[in-house]
DNA sequence: CCTCCAGGTTAACGACCGCTAACCTCCCTG
DNA sequence: CAGGGAGGTTAGCGGTCGTTAACCTGGAGG
C-alpha cells in the first residue's frame, strides 16, 4: 500500500464527504447543496467535478468494489503457488477488516445505495461484488472441504454481515482501540467459519 | 406466538407495503403515491390513517424494537429461575433468526432509517434497542465470563451483523430452505461468540 | 499584455413531493 | 329515511431538489 503523501485533489475531497454524508442520510436525503458546502464550495460548483449526484455514487461504489476485488486477488497472489488455505482466509479477514474500519462510510454504503444505480453501474458493481464473493468461496471451500458451494456462499455474506457491523459499534473513538476491535472480529470470522464447516454437510 | 387468523387491517396492510418499499428504496426514495399504490389507494388516502409518512416510518421502528425486546424478555422469563446460559444464549440466536427470516424488510430498516425520525421517537427506539443489546450482553458474559463488558458488546452488535446479513443472501426463495439457512445462522453465531469468549481476556 | 480556461459564482427553471382542501359516497345507526 | 362519520377521490399549493445558464475571476502561456 504506497501511502499518500500529496494532496487530495478536488474530486477526492468531494468524493470524501459525498461519502460520508451519503451514508450518514442516505443518499435522497442528502442535497448537493450539502455536498459542496462540506468542501467549501457551493452547489452547482460540483458540475464541474462530476456530470451529477449520480455520477459521484456510482463512482464511489465502483471504486469500493474494485479495491476491495483488487485487494483480495493481492493477497490471494502474494500466499504463493500452493497457499496454505488458513493463512489466505486469514489475510482476506484482515483485508477486509482494514477496510470496514478505515472507510467506514464506504462500508456503509457499498451494501445500502447499490439499487440507486444506473442500470450498467448497477451490473458492473454487482459483477464485481460477486467476483470478490467467489473469491472468498473457493478459500473457505479449501479449507473446510465438507461445505456445499452454497452454503459457503451464505457462510461468506454472513461474515461480511459480521465484519461490516462496526459502523454500529459506536460513536467515533469509543471503540477499545483499533488493533482489539480488529482482534475481535478476526477471531469471531473464524469461530463463525469454523462453526460452519465443522457441523453439518451443508 | 398467537397465530393471526383475521384479515388484516388497513393500517396493517400500509405499514406492511411501506416497510418493504422504505427496504428497497430508502425512505426519501419512496413517495407517499406509491405506497398507497401499493394498498390500492391512492397517495392523500393514507392520511386517513397516518399523520404523515414519518408517523408510519416511526411506528414501523417502534414496533420492531418493541417486539425484538418483548420477545426476549418473554424468552429470558421462559428460561425459568436458574437458566443455564447456553440454552437462553440459543433461545436469543432463534428469536432473532426467526425474526430476521420471517421480517426482512423490518430488520432493514432497523438499522438503515433510524436518523430519519423526530428526536422522541428516535430516543425512544434506541432505549429499545439498547435494553436488547443489554440483555443480550448479560446472557452472554454468563457463558463467557472472561470477556470484558465492551467486549461483549461489541461482540452482540457483530453477531447481529451476522444474524441480520439474510437479506443480502439472495432474492426471495433463492434459499436453501428455511430450516437449513436458520441452521447455519445459528451455529456461526454460536461459534462466532466462542471464539469472542475463548482467547482473550478482552 | 492579451487570452483563455479551469473553477468558481448566483439566478432560475422544471420536476417532484408531502400535505391540505374540498368534495364525494357508501354504510351504519337512531 | 335522515344524518353522519369513515374512507376514499382529485386539484393544487408551497417548498425542495437536481440541473442548467450566464457570468465572473485569477493565473498560466505565448
Amino acid at each position: 500500500m504506497a501511502t499518500r503523501t500529496d494532496a487530495p485533489t478536488r474530486r477526492e475531497q468531494i468524493l470524501k464527504e459525498a461519502a460520508r454524508l451519503f451514508a450518514e442520510r442516505g443518499f435522497h436525503g442528502v442535497g448537493v447543496d450539502e455536498i459542496g458546502a462540506a468542501v467549501g464550495i457551493s452547489g452547482p460548483g460540483l458540475y464541474r467535478h462530476f456530470a451529477g449526484k449520480d455520477a459521484m455514487l456510482a463512482e464511489l461504489l465502483v471504486g469500493i468494489s474494485g479495491q476491495l476485488l483488487t485487494g483480495a486477488k493481492r493477497r490471494l497472489a502474494e500466499a504463493g503457488e500452493v497457499p496454505a488455505p488458513e493463512a489466505v482466509l486469514d489475510s482476506l479477514i484482515e483485508g477486509h477488516i482494514d477496510f470496514a474500519l478505515d472507510d467506514r462510510p464506504l462500508i456503509t454504503l457499498h451494501d445500502r445505495e447499490l439499487d440507486r444505480l444506473r442500470d450498467s453501474d448497477r451490473k458492473l458493481v454487482r459483477q464485481l461484488q460477486r467476483q470478490y464473493v467467489e473469491l472468498w468461496v473457493e478459500v473457505v471451500r479449501a479449507l473446510y472441504p465438507g461445505l456445499a458451494e452454497p452454503t459457503a456462499r451464505s457462510a461468506v455474506h454472513s461474515v461480511f454481515g459480521l465484519l461490516n457491523s462496526t459502523p454500529h459499534l459506536a460513536r467515533p473513538g469509543a471503540l477499545p482501540g483499533r488493533a482489539t476491535t480488529a482482534g475481535l472480529l478476526h477471531r469471531m470470522a473464524r469461530g463463525a467459519f469454523a462453526a460452519a464447516g465443522a457441523t453439518s454437510a451443508g
